[in-house]
DNA sequence: AACAACTCCAACCGCGACCTT
DNA sequence: GAAGGTCGCGGTTGGAGTTGT
């Protein structure tokens, strides 16, 4: 905590506090924000008689003095939520807040850096005694956004493989994560795959060598590439950006998507990949009958609806979380 | 009891995005 | 389009409180 400046002496009539905030600030911002709302925050610090920079009011308001915070220790649930939308969101703390009611950012990052962290780390640390699984930071993988690996083991020569997906655009990280919500939690099918070794079960979010493309892979039990067995193991590709347009009705709209399969002689769909150039989904490693016409509705059902943006169902969310196998934390 | 080491978390800082002029 | 102001975000700091020796 940071000592609150002292209040007194000349040089405090045109130079703003810092520091802690003392009762009888709080009790002005308070009052003026109740009386008066928000407004913009270098005026409600003058308005409210308050030295201090409003970006500080905007802070103390925010993270302390709101009315709908909640207070106190996060319960486990809240924790599993935590952990599953960090697993989704990265470091994103306002998104995770914005799904956390009563929580703010601030409360959430603090509570991951000092508890959650270390918490992981112990499991995988109890689980793996091979350092170079276990110390995968997600947050130090240039290629990564957000996503989060288990235990998984990515196969060094398949070179289409990449653990995450490397994307600054807010617009196409709602659509991924929408998507994933929307599809990859509930969508109940399974398609032959090939591209993890001995991978573990949960949700992975990759990316194709283009860059660009994108797919989503929900894995259940292992699959062993070099065998070319697949146990069970779900993919959905996520169209790239230029094929999304944002409605006014907060809507994702994917359009201009015509499935395509090359109809080779293989069994397993491997891939379904996006052509950003023609605006087509392909087939990729060719398919043929039940798979082609398995693999084309599913891209029809995929693409063809409405995504919502925002509206995470928690309940849904929940069911997934507690299948995660990392979430136990009774040791 | 005294000190050191560690943990927690409120608050600050810097930066980028957005808005207004 | 440029400049300036504001907002919001994520990273970092540092002091109070807690635990260990």
């Amino acid at each position: 905590m940071r000592k609150p400046e002292a209040s007194t002496g000349k040089n405090n009539t045109n130079k703003l506090r810092k520091g802690l905030w003392s009762p009888e600030e709080d009790e002005k911002l308070m009052n003026y924000m109740l009386n008066s709302g928000q407004g913009c925050w270098s005026d409600v610090a003058r308005n409210a008689g308050l030295q201090r920079c409003g970006k500080s009011c905007r802070l103390r308001w925010i993270n302390y003095l709101r009315p709908d915070l909640k207070r106190g220790a996060f319960s486990p649930q809240e924790e599993e939520l935590i952990i599953h939308f960090h697993s989704l969101l990265g470091n994103r703390w306002s998104q995770i807040a914005a799904r956390l009611p009563g929580r703010t950012d601030n409360e959430i990052k603090n509570f991951w850096n000092s508890t959650i962290k270390k918490r992981l780390k112990n499991i995988s640390s109890n689980t793996s005694p091979n350092a170079s699984e276990s110390s995968y930071d997600p947050n130090k993988d240039p290629n990564n956004m957000g996503g989060f690996i288990t235990s998984s083991t990515q196969d060094q020569n398949i070179d289409h493989f990449m653990p995450m997906f490397n994307t600054s655009s807010p617009s196409m990280q709602n659509t991924v994560l929408n998507t994933i919500l929307e599809h990859g939690i509930n969508m109940s099918s399974s398609i032959g795959g090939g591209f993890f070794n001995n991978a573990t079960t949960g949700t992975y979010f990759s990316q194709n060598h283009d860059n660009k493309s994108f797919y989503l892979e929900k894995v259940f039990g292992s699959v062993n590439i070099n065998g070319g067995e697949v146990e069970e193991m779900e993919m959905y590709n996520v169209p790239p950006l230029e094929s999304v347009s944002v409605t006014s009705e907060n809507n994702i709209k994917v359009e201009n998507i015509n499935a395509l399969c090359n109809g080779k002689d293989t069994n397993n769909i491997s891939s379904y990949h996006f052509d950003d150039i023609n605006n087509n989904i392909n087939v990729n490693n060719s398919c043929n009958g039940s798979d082609e016409n398995r693999a084309h509705h599913e891209v029809e059902n995929l693409f063809h609806e409405d995504l919502n943006v925002g509206d995470w169902d928690l309940e849904e969310l929940m069911k997934d979380v507690s299948s995660f196998p990392f979430l136990d934390f009774s040791n």
